[in-house]
DNA sequence: CGGGCTGTTGACTC
DNA sequence: AGAGTCAACAGCCC
């Protein structure tokens, strides 16, 4: 599950290494996670010359010569940077360069691989409704952001077009750090809470950031990312104690998806 | 062997 | 506005 963290570190990765490098060909294996068909995707990015590769939320922003290429994870998947020799079995793209490099991409069902022109990202939904990088927030920007609103915490969270990069692997030490219950309504929220929250958003984020992301996610080069489960407090350690209190860490369900909480830290009231 | 779960997102309904 | 459900898939666990 690239979150972001992840994606900081694979945009970066990409800037590096891809960055002036030309696309020669594009073999397409799974068209289904493309926005447009497979020969117009294909027509409008042969030739064109990566510029500059960032990130927002859990999507790369490819820049090219000829528009943008933009690529969602979904719920996992490789970047990687290879050669024509040693091309990974699993892939659902794969790009040529002109240097003989290939990047081969893969992902579950859910990834997409857009194709956008030059100037027109606004057009672009899925990406243009993106809220803010969840470390680039101020204690500020995120009460004002919360300000009015009502709902659980954990689901505005996870919402892209409000906080984006948080996703279901980083929420759990998250709220655990801020001792907050996920479904706890945002309305009841008071200023030092949610000063709390923000500093717990860079807490849980930037571990993994330095780390070069989770150990269940590899980078450009196949290396794997060096944030452990060790690094986790809280997320997947049900029945474990907490590291605070002792208490039995508890697994609960919250709307879709499932918590991972400490009952005494996390009371919801 | 098979059922259940996980994870992201948009579409859809209430 | 927000909550809930569903659909799409591979891989893992029991």
């Amino acid at each position: 599950m690239p979150e972001l963290p992840e994606i900081l570190n694979r945009a970066k990765e990409m800037k590096e290494a891809l960055t002036g490098k030309t696309i020669t060909g594009i073999e397409i294996l799974q068209p289904k996670c493309l926005n447009v068909p497979e020969d117009a995707f294909t027509a409008a990015l042969h030739g064109a010359r990566l510029i500059d590769i960032t990130y927002r939320g859990k999507w790369i922003f490819t820049e090219t010569s000829k528009g943008w290429l933009l690529f969602c994870m979904g719920m996992g998947g490789e970047i990687l940077l290879v050669s024509r020799e040693s091309l990974p079995e699993k892939r659902r793209l794969l790009f040529d360069f002109d240097d003989g490099t290939c990047l081969s991409v893969n992902f579950w069902w859910f990834g997409y691989a857009h194709y956008v022109p030059a100037g027109m990202l606004e057009g672009h939904a899925m990406t243009a409704k993106l809220g803010p990088n969840a470390i680039d927030l101020s204690s500020e920007n995120l009460r004002e952001m919360l300000d009015g609103r009502r709902g659980g915490i954990k689901s505005f969270l996870l919402n892209q077009s409000r906080v984006a990069g948080i996703g279901n692997a980083y929420v759990h030490d998250i709220l655990f750090m801020a001792r907050l219950h996920p479904l706890r309504s945002i309305n009841t929220l008071i200023d030092t809470e949610v000063n709390g929250l923000m500093e717990a958003i860079h807490r849980g984020l930037q571990p993994s950031i330095d780390k070069g992301g989770a150990f269940y996610e590899v980078g450009l080069h196949g290396q794997k990312g060096r944030f452990s489960m060790e690094d986790i407090l809280i997320g997947y350690r049900e029945g474990e104690s907490c590291p605070d209190c002792g208490a039995a860490i508890k697994k609960i369900k919250t709307g879709s998806t499932s918590s991972f909480i400490c009952p005494v830290c996390q009371p919801l009231e």
